[in-house]
DNA sequence: ATCGTTCATCGGCGATAGACGATGAACGAT
DNA sequence: ATCGTTCATCGTCTATCGCCGATGAACGAT
């Protein structure tokens, strides 16, 4: 994600008000744009929560991939973080999961309204 | 975008019949993954259909930039493309755009009602 | 105290993304 | 025929992604 000299918020005006600036948006669909990412989002959601072990062991993934996957939808804020002994415990953040959808959304009736 | 091992299309069954491969989901994140495109994406949609030369008029990026993200738009399937005379006509296909918002709603809700 | 388990993080590696300038094809206009 | 404009593509560069194994911290259990 380099630094584009786009016109910062330039097409913030009128009907995107309701839209989220570009490189937010960006940024969470980056944390959507990896198969392996979907799947595990899908799997926390049916479990409502796992520890990072049991993503690791539904996957062919190493220890230290699906950590760092799981690191990005955190940070995305798609998925919550919480210790839990020598665990970790995620689950989606349904919240946020409708908030993004929300967003395209937006993004798509603001496309259809242009014209 | 490397070839993980997931199993093929494992989370594919019950609730997801009418969400498409993660793959393919995947893919057209991808495509919205970046700034400039969305941006772009407003742009075409608020014009209706524009040429390369517009686009680039517009942004602050070179031409070879803008037509490579336009070429990935395309690719994606989001925006359509047709040449006309010397120019390239490039449009929203707001078809595609709904159907991408479909597919994450059903991600959405697939989610929200796994618990 | 020691061992096993779980996990995040680091370092390294190959592949990809994203930016650019240069180039040449296609076309309109002169 | 020549020039200007528009555009896609190529080659190059750097930064980031995505993968892995190794490592060490944290913790439970013995």
């Amino acid at each position: 994600m380099t630094e584009t000299a786009l016109e910062p918020n330039r097409a913030t005006g009128a009907l995107s008000n309701c839209i989220p600036d570009s490189h937010t948006v960006a940024a969470r669909f980056a944390a959507l744009s990896h198969p392996a990412r979907i799947e595990i989002l899908k799997h926390l959601s049916a479990s409502n929560s796992c520890c990072c072990r049991e993503v690791v062991d539904r996957f062919d993934l190493a220890q230290s991939t699906v950590s760092q996957h799981l690191k990005i939808l955190v940070e995305a804020g798609l998925v919550r973080f919480e210790p839990d002994r020598q665990r970790s415990r995620y689950a989606v953040d349904r919240a946020a999961l409708a908030d993004i959808s929300a967003s395209l959304n937006a993004l798509v009736n603001s496309c259809c309204s242009g014209r």
